[in-house]
DNA sequence: ACCTGAACACCGTTCAAGT
DNA sequence: ACCTGAACACCGTTCAAGT
């Protein structure tokens, strides 16, 4: 506890110490841009969830004052509007050819549409109550185009694709929230041990699903319907 | 703008007026009680959303100070969790014979699933994130129940429930953002008709969808899929 | 057993102002 | 053009206390 040591922290220590200044702060910061207030966003978001992201707490982490972001975002809400955007970019799949496969084609963007969101599991439960941002329509657009191309007839096209996005949507979340609390599932398998659910309690519906495949068997199922031959 | 009139409004009266004093309040409240808080809870959720619950709120309505609500409840959590499953009671099926038609009643119990959640439009995008309910859990119990009893194997099972769970859900949670955010998609149509997404301009994705007949044709796929015969 | 108000440590955002 | 601090109107919850 040695007090002389103090002076070596210079003129701009007023209290006691400025305790949440962690190692990695360059000490002098870029300057504020859009760009960098979305990535920590997203950065915020992974480490404390969606409660976790707070103007103030966000622009701690930028080294700024709380109502600078403001004069590059409207409000919270866009900042989560474009967090999420962001979480999404597609980058198309390994070869841009036009392939014969479009049944591949199609479980690979869902794949990787699901595995990113995944990748940030706040963004799932997010989704559908945001905006639809430039990523998730190109996401559509592609989805669409292949599906077209594929054979589906124009009339049934929304229905295909809502039923996959649906599907899709309802897989990732329910796998994100499962994935987060541990301790729900304990509790509920707890409460199954009573005597009112014996089939989900036989199957261990809550504790042993192979989530993965799962997901895709009923896409494939999904995909024999709606895209038959 | 009668200054005398004042008088008659009684002791009670200290600043300006007690403006939020509605008319169907019955100035002698009953005491508090779970079912109360539930009850109120749901009331607020539904004519304000998500955002618009509040403890302080919530105690207005029920003419109590708002710490008198923590003696019934834990937390704000708790509140959350208890409106979410007393608005997925199931009261089951019209006759409650051994149907033979069990397809019949799998699409009777996800259509009343989706249908309750649909009637209160914040439910669906809370579920994923909170523990399972009583009255969740015997819907899952049902559910098995019923495709055990239709033929499909043990090892099955599971992958049917969730594929099932999943699509319900998705689309419930797709279709109640979409009704509650026209204006959303007003400006995502616009973004639109940019150049850059001319297949779902074309199949007018997000204006024209028909989502209950996706809904029942997507259902379709997937039980074929997942327990023919 | 049931209810309460004051107080604490937070929020998002407006506003008027600084460079 | 870009950033800021003070202030406002809110939050959920702890605590010590009342009946």
């Amino acid at each position: 506890m040695a007090v002389k040591r103090n002076g070596t922290q210079g003129k701009r220590s007023q209290r006691i110490s400025v305790s949440l200044q962690s190692v990695q702060e360059p000490l002098s910061e870029p300057p504020l841009s859009l760009e960098r207030i979305v990535a920590t966003a997203v950065e915020l978001l992974d480490a404390q969830g969606v409660d976790g992201l707070t103007m103030r707490r966000l622009a701690d982490r930028l080294g700024s004052g709380v109502m600078s972001l403001y004069w590059h975002v409207d409000n919270k809400e866009e900042v989560f509007d474009l967090a999420l955007d962001s979480v999404l970019e597609y980058r198309g799949p390994p070869q841009m050819v036009e392939s014969q496969d479009w049944r591949g084609e199609v479980v690979h963007m869902l794949d990787d549409w699901r595995a990113s969101m995944l990748r940030h599991p706040w963004s799932a439960s997010l989704l559908p109550r945001r905006a639809l941002g430039p990523n998730i329509l190109g996401r559509l657009e592609l989805l669409s185009k292949t599906l077209s191309r594929a054979g589906v007839a124009d009339t049934d096209l929304n229905v295909a694709i809502w039923s996959l996005w649906n599907y899709v949507m309802g897989a990732t979340i329910t796998r994100g929230s499962f994935d987060l609390s541990d301790d729900d599932r304990a509790a509920a398998q707890q409460r199954l041990t009573s005597e009112r659910y014996p089939t989900i309690e036989r199957s261990r519906l809550l504790l042993d699903s192979d989530w993965d495949g799962a997901f895709r068997k009923g896409l494939d199922f999904l995909l024999d319907g709606l895209a038959p031959g």
